[in-house]
DNA sequence: TTGAAAAGAGACAGGTCTGTCTACATACTT
DNA sequence: AAGTATGTAGACAGACCTGTCTCTTTTCAA
């Protein structure tokens, strides 16, 4: 599956769709672009140019149109970095790569930083599970590479660089992904170097 | 001037105090607990026994009061954080007791992340300025402890180290203090190690 | 003691929010 | 050909939102 970084940040695909992917992917667009609270069901009904009684038919309330936008943009963001991450030859080119993946990711048009993040922040204990399932997702595929890499402590190095990686987000959108890049790839470099070293 | 933690999470003062405190402290608890835009101009009219006419004497709107409670966070915030690094004996003890003191924080009853960095996430670009002040005066409060220590690059350090305590903070939030505690105190402890060996 | 500032109580306006409902048109399937 | 699913169009309800307004009471200082 490929994903280009315009699913993650820029428009959306064409209009002649059914009325359900034209709400989802409004809903897409408007829920990362401005938040969730912000985004009125009323709006996403007149952009998506679809009837409120077809919304109400594929989606019974709002929340569930919240959870289905974050499940489509957990697929989507997971699939872009492994497509963006595919062309390195083993573990831990792959896990070298990721900073520069990441700065592409944050210099792409429309970056807002991280939906789930955002998602978390906004809605507190009563967000969507997916906020977190994304995050241990992630540290999961992580880990993986860290395990595929030789580390000794597969756990932990996975965890140092999920922190770093939540940093660099955050960092850069706040101040710009400039802010983000070298902080992100002096340390990363630095904890792959003793990850490195601890198994030699 | 002492912050306690209870400042930053917990229940405000008692309320025999003027209108114009009982609303920034009601507002105060109740913007980050549950956010800004989930945080009804009525609520807090309610729950601080304010008369409306009062309210809008000293905030013309809310806008003002989410400004108001900014400031007041960020002064407490960093308060907090002096008082409880005051007890270090140079700038190098300082930073290294940095990530206890956020770990202490990650742990206060009603911890909920930052309130500029949820303020920037649910307001994106619209979000008031000392969302992102607060993070420049935090990164330059700990660049002046980096120069102090006499490491090479204080400017360096200090942007790594706080996108570290980014990181950090949105892990505590997502997955709980235990989550950031080990990565945050591994990764920095090495950066401040680089620091020191680059500056023998 | 008198007058001004601050505060309380609450009605009100105009807008937006989510969600329900009716009425009708189109398309596909059996 | 009939029936079902899907679509459009839009009125409507009830709640909540910010902000304005009037009227009364309290406080406090000149």
């Amino acid at each position: 599956m490929f994903t280009s970084l315009d699913d993650l940040a820029g428009p959306g695909p064409l209009p002649e769709q059914d009325a359900r992917t034209r709400v989802l992917e409004c809903a897409y667009r408007l829920f990362y672009r401005h938040g969730l609270r912000a985004t009125g069901i009323d709006r996403i009904i007149a952009e998506s140019g679809v009837a409120k009684a077809s919304f109400y038919r594929h989606f019974p309330t709002k929340q569930a149109l919240v959870e289905a936008y974050l499940d489509l943009r957990h697929a989507r963001w997971m699939g872009w970095l492994e497509s963006r991450l595919a062309a390195a030859p083993d573990a831990r080119a792959w896990l070298a790569a990721l900073p520069d993946a990441l700065d592409d990711w944050f210099r792409a048009p429309g970056f807002r930083g991280c939906a789930f993040i955002n998602g978390h922040a906004e809605a507190g204990t009563d967000a969507p599970p997916m906020t977190v399932t994304h995050k241990r997702e992630l540290a999961a595929r992580i880990e993986v590479a860290c395990r595929e890499a030789g580390f000794v402590r597969p756990d932990e190095v996975a965890a140092d660089l999920l922190l770093l990686i939540e940093g660099a987000i955050v960092r850069a959108q706040m101040e710009g992904a400039d802010a983000a890049r070298a902080p992100l790839a002096r340390v990363f470099a630095r904890v792959l170097a003793g990850a490195e070293r601890a198994c030699v």
